[in-house]
DNA sequence: TTAGTATATTAATATATTCTTATATTATCG
DNA sequence: CGATAATATAAGAATATATTAATATACTAA
């Protein structure tokens, strides 16, 4: 239980966090459940201009999230481990049953 | 499938998401799954400014991952629900996952 | 090699966040 | 009431982030 190791978790974790903390992020991942995809295709269907897709896949990719393949000139991202979709879920849930709750919400997205 | 509605709840999922990501608020959810605790004691067993632990339990609360209670000048806050908890470790795992694939982490935390 | 397409990077600006100091609020006790 | 304790808020400086336009790199095909 090395006190500095600890820290550097929470350190980690909290970059981790902090990419998944804007709605395009999480939309690129939300998207990406479904299999890889190009930059120009994220750009695309979410409606993002190139770099600043570009920039949100370089983020995700350097927090670990999101891993890259090149097929000629093209670049394919997909999720590291379908774990992070999972953790995006679990946490999308909180959000669902909190407008539930507050009756902002009576079908289910 | 109001879009909207999907906007909406992917921004209020990006908040929460952003309120976890700072290690001293980790640290803060961390230590409430042991059960509520005061502004004071936060502060003290995470070597916190009283005024800077107060802010970041306000933003949690804003965010709804926090709830308080008042007991006579005394201010308790405690975890909305455990999943907020369980969310933090699943990402938590998969650092610790990344860490042990890399060589950097031996034992578990 | 040149033209064209797909991505990435850089630099600038605007906005947001974190921490600190100082001050304000709320409650208890004498 | 005044003094003290616990918490909250405000304002400012330093740092970080998001977006954009412009440019650079990587690859393909003619």
């Amino acid at each position: 239980m090395d006190n500095d190791i600890v820290m550097e978790v929470f350190q980690l974790q909290a970059e981790l966090c902090k990419s998944l903390g804007e709605p395009k992020r999480l939309m690129i991942i939300h998207e990406l459940r479904k299999g890889a995809r190009s930059v120009g295709q994220l750009a695309g269907s979410l409606n993002l201009k190139q770099c600043t897709a570009s920039q949100h896949l370089a983020l995700l990719r350097k927090t670990g999230v999101l891993s890259a393949h090149r097929e000629g000139s093209t670049v394919y991202y997909s999720l590291i481990t379908p774990k992070i979709a999972d953790a995006c879920d679990s946490i999308r849930e909180i959000i669902i049953e909190k407008l539930k709750r507050n009756h902002l919400l009576t079908s289910v997205i």
